[in-house]
DNA sequence: CTACCTGCAAACTCTTTGCAAGCAG
DNA sequence: CTGCTTGCAAAGAGTTTGCAGGTAG
């Protein structure tokens, strides 16, 4: 059966994958919904469109797509996997992240990151050089609590 | 029996916390040893000493150590974590993580860490007044391939 | 047609928990 | 003594894998 894909299937064959059902839905999900899924949120919102589509293959999809470069694979704290489409891939701008070490939220915020372009891209560049090391994605979180888990706090 | 206790052993009791042949060992471990252990490694360290202590303290004791804020919770994104001693209990000074996505060494870097720190401090505080968030710890990692990774991948 | 992809169930790994016994203070 | 700590075994959670059947190209 010929399949019609969609732009993220002929991503996917670009990079010499099979363009599925599952794959193409994964991708929409990722682009349409909030930020930070993991994997059984994933799932939960496959399951809606197409139930016959499993879990497995969101793991598996998530790890090809993670290899590729088109998702950033965060990690929280909270035991799961979380991810998110690479700044290349989607339209929100790029950004980092404060996290409530209690609650878990994830606050995405991009003041500064002018300024922190020119700077990390300067830091990278000399630790390239330095460590004979190819620099390809970074990581920044700050951590602590949030107001809610704050005002919790004080009145303990 | 009374036990004679370290300066280890002095720091948890300040905290509250009972001063234990397994506390102190482990504490004693994460000074002495290569940074970035996982729970296992400590173990295994742990045994070479006094084998009657158990896998289950060292997660119980690293737990207690993280939250107390004297060590610091890392995950590189090879499913376990890792922990170092906190840069105020440590003679180790404030560094940054660079990691091999292949092969996930980890090189510590501290060049540029105090252009890093006026930075950092700057955004931090500019984030808790936008954001009304308290910030207690940051993450900066940068990920990408060690000169190693990078040759054999070269040769494929 | 063929190699890649999938769902299911089972396996695996890391971490947490319940409990009775042990020990620090 | 008393309540925090411990080791063990078992449970839990998230993720990975083997395999037989399915499908994209």
């Amino acid at each position: 059966m010929k399949r019609h894909c969609g732009i993220w299937g002929h991503r996917l064959r670009n990079y010499g994958f099979k363009c599925t059902p599952g794959r193409e839905l994964i991708l929409e999900i990722l682009e349409t919904s909030e930020e930070h899924l993991s994997p059984e949120e994933i799932y939960s919102k496959v399951k809606d469109e197409h139930p016959e589509i499993g879990l497995t293959t969101v793991y598996r999809t998530m790890e090809i797509l993670n290899n590729l470069g088109m998702v950033i694979k965060l990690d929280i704290g909270d035991g799961r996997a979380r991810y998110e489409l690479s700044e290349d891939h989607s339209k929100k701008s790029h950004h980092h992240h404060l996290i409530c070490s209690t609650c878990k939220k994830i606050i995405d915020y991009n003041d500064f990151v002018e300024d922190e372009k020119v700077y990390l891209l300067k830091i990278e560049k000399a630790l390239e050089k330095r460590h004979n090391f190819k620099i390809n994605n970074h990581v920044i979180q700050f951590y602590g609590k949030c107001s809610t888990c704050n005002k919790n706090e004080e009145k303990i």
